[in-house]
DNA sequence: ATTCCGGCTTGACGCAGGTCAAACCGGGGC
DNA sequence: GCCCCGGTTTGACCTGCGTCAAGCCGGAAT
């Protein structure tokens, strides 16, 4: 294992959670994450309101599910430790991944809609969870306009992602599909002040490939090349972005190779 | 031009706005697509409420822009009459068709997040529009709860459709896409009370192609195998649904060819 | 330490769909 | 009528990625 590989671990330990393993006493105004997930508009009252809807479970395991499709939708979820990946299986059976979700993202919005999950959510790793119900969070949001505000914001936030992925999917190579995986992720990772260019990919190659609408091998295959172009470090699920610059050019199509 | 142009065109003069071209006070109570955008939950009252903020201009022409991609965002807007393609444009220029937008459907709510427009929308054909400010639906909504519930459920089945379009583009040939592109468009008509089996597309192919994917040429190959194999009836953009099990089968990849 | 097993890598080969090029078709302007 | 022009179709060829198959690596169980 490489010299990353310790920062990265800390990813499921909060400071927050890592009181103590049971605290399930954390609130949001202490939470680190409470710039990225929640809104900044609210003061602490506000803030203090939507604390006593969320509720805080027990830690998931790596495999565990969070909900499942098809399942009557209750609530939405934010990450506060830990790794997510959001599925979904067509009528014929197909599985596709929908959504990677990293600490202070929120996910389950596609249930809304129809009162019923769209998607299955499961921890890639070990994690800690806020639910959110969302019969309630509508309630508060009729008192607390910003709130009501933050919520389009987020899940417009949703639409454009879905939308920018679709632009990958249906333009893009192999090699910019994994290159603006790996940048997406390292800019979520400066976001949560970690850092951009060692980080532990929490995902399977599998996962990768159903993701970008590659194959395993293909993925793999490209991880390989970056590898011998001198752009990235990879070291299994270790990756260190090794050019930025390079990996930025292949993303957007203009390397001259 | 075949029998079943009369009733496609008759999509631009719905009963409310052919009594009058210059008709602006046609309100929400008389649309008859009240039932597909317009939460059912609410009472006369409250459509009226929200009627009024409503504004509607005149006619776009075929080509006119509804919005672009980066100016500030105000409004959402409902389709009345005709169509609407959305499309956006990356850092590296290039384009991606991001939905079709036909009477009953709501577009531009991936604005919201940023303030500013993510994408583009422009008329397929002569179109009339609904143009709902944001800022004013937001306010209304805190007074109507019905209302905050349909717009987070509106949001939230665009979500769900972009997943949809994302495993279509990622896991489905080309024959599939083009299958689930007019079975969708079908299944839009009937609810709507056309023909589901006889319609004109308002897209080009080019768009087609854009939107799933593909290249033109690609798209139209696909057209005419279809119609050879008998599916379709293909006469430029009049499409008929000769055999919709069978189309349905090429959808799901369950066809025995 | 040995085996097992799931995830990852690498190679050889084939095909769906992209690319390039040419021709067609229908509507609008003159 | 004629020409023009954008959209569409069709064909011939090429390639990126999927498929299939084999081998590798590392952690867990015994």
């Amino acid at each position: 294992m490489s010299a990353h590989s310790a920062p990265a671990q800390t990813e499921i330990h909060t400071p927050a959670a890592s009181r103590c393993a049971h605290d399930f006493q954390v609130n949001c105004n202490n939470c680190r994450l409470n710039t990225i997930c929640l809104p900044l508009a609210l003061d602490i009252a506000q803030v203090e309101q939507l604390d006593r809807i969320i509720q805080r479970s027990r830690p998931l395991q790596k495999g565990e599910h969070l909900y499942r499709q098809d399942e009557d939708f209750q609530s939405v979820f934010a990450v506060r430790a830990g790794s997510v990946k959001a599925y979904s299986i067509t009528d014929n059976g197909q599985e596709q991944v929908t959504g990677f979700y990293l600490p202070g993202e929120v996910l389950g919005m596609d249930g809304i809609a129809k009162n019923r999950h769209a998607s299955s959510a499961r921890a890639m790793e070990t994690s800690s969870i806020c639910e959110i119900p969302f019969e309630k969070l509508g309630e508060l949001s009729l008192r607390i306009p910003s709130l009501q505000k933050h919520f389009f914001q987020l899940m417009s936030q949703e639409i454009s992602d879905d939308q920018r992925l679709l632009t990958l999917l249906s333009k893009n190579s192999a090699d910019q599909r994994v290159a603006a995986l790996l940048l997406s992720i390292s800019a979520r990772n400066k976001r949560r002040q970690l850092s951009a260019a060692n980080f532990r990919l929490p995902m399977s190659r599998t996962d990768i490939g159903n993701y970008l609408g590659l194959t395993v091998e293909t993925v793999s295959r490209v991880f390989s090349r970056f590898q011998k172009m001198g752009v990235l470090g990879v070291d299994n699920k270790e990756i260190s972005i090794v050019d930025v610059e390079a990996l930025r050019a292949v993303a957007d199509g203009s390397e001259n190779a």
